[in-house]
DNA sequence: ATTCCGGGTTTGTGATCACAAAACCCCATG
DNA sequence: CATGGGGTTTTGTGATCACAAACCCGGAAT
């Protein structure tokens, strides 16, 4: 969905042929997960996230995701990271076919993957609200831009990972979430 | 509220005099922010956290906390740092009353002050609902502790912040946090 | 042309109800 | 005394409704 665009609990309701009562909860779950916002007099809508609302996401992303990663790294076997580089060519692909919406779910996919093997559910799931509440922004601001440093910089990640270097392995994971979002703001 | 202590909604709604529904969308929104727990059935209840939970969210908190304040500190005048003062005294009078809910909600108090002048909404609301995850395991481990620490550690959270000297009140905030917490861990 | 106003329409909120599943309780049985 | 079973009660879920507030859009006045 676009930034700034409006939802109406019984549209919700009928696109998903149920009645209002889930639909509100669900958008009410949503609203505290910060991925939408209420207006004062209770409409809906996904929210429009100012420069230095993303920077300070990029922020929380930059503190969180290299103690993911680091709490990952003692776990993680060749399987793992096999898997990863997989996911990682997906990401090379969308880059190519300049797919942004791909780009950024398989992009998400290779971090998550990673830091599901961290076993901190808690970190997890606050990192996983900040990809929600920067996500339809993230997706618009996407759509023009390159990634062409993506893929390197995921490699650097594999290779701090196979090397069990802790101290690169938090540099290219900030590098790569700071890189990322740095883009998007003018 | 105590650990593991069991809600329902039309208690709930009874006891605000309400109907079911807001009751329900209040629930659901604190379930979304982690300070209750939904059973497979439904059922809800305020959560009880195991010491790993425990010992990651004092992780998050010192990932977070000592960013918040650095990011306070230039904003931080010497009205903001007399009413930490007073705050402190609260906290101090808790320490002596034994007033272990007191000293919780005052120890917050003094900890959110601080944190508002960060002009950092997202990351502080993300801390608060760490709070509140941690809120009921903490109020009802805290009765049977001391808290002694916890005056002077502020005292020293107040130093760093009176001579401007950023990496000591990192320092100075991480060992707040991690101190606090520690002692409830087994 | 712009602005302000007014009425019709949409929308969120809270209440109530029916229903199915879960929980509870009491008693019979081993 | 422990344990399992069956019936009763409690509980969450989803649907529907009434109502008030917000919104939208057309028209009139400046």
């Amino acid at each position: 969905m676009s930034p700034g665009e409006a939802l109406t609990l019984r549209g919700i309701a009928n696109e998903f042929g149920m009645s209002m009562t889930p639909a509100r909860e669900a958008v009410r779950r949503l609203v505290a997960e910060g991925a939408l916002s209420l207006t004062a007099s209770g409409r809906v809508m996904t929210p429009e996230l100012s420069n230095d609302r993303i920077e300070e996401l990029a922020a929380i992303r930059a503190l969180l995701e290299p103690e993911l990663a680091a709490r990952a790294l003692p776990r993680a076997h060749t399987a793992l990271i096999e898997r990863l580089f997989t996911i990682n060519n997906t990401v090379r692909q969308m880059i190519v076919k300049k797919d942004s919406v791909g780009f950024v779910r398989s992009n998400l996919e290779f971090h998550r993957t990673l830091y599901l093997r961290a076993q901190a559910p808690a970190m997890l799931a606050l990192l996983e609200t900040v990809w929600l509440q920067a996500g339809p922004t993230m997706r618009f601001l996407y759509q023009r831009l390159q990634h062409d440093g993506a893929a390197d910089r995921h490699f650097k990640i594999l290779a701090a990972l196979r090397a069990g270097d802790e101290p690169g392995l938090r540099v290219a994971i900030r590098s790569d979430v700071t890189q990322g979002l740095r883009m998007l703001v003018n």
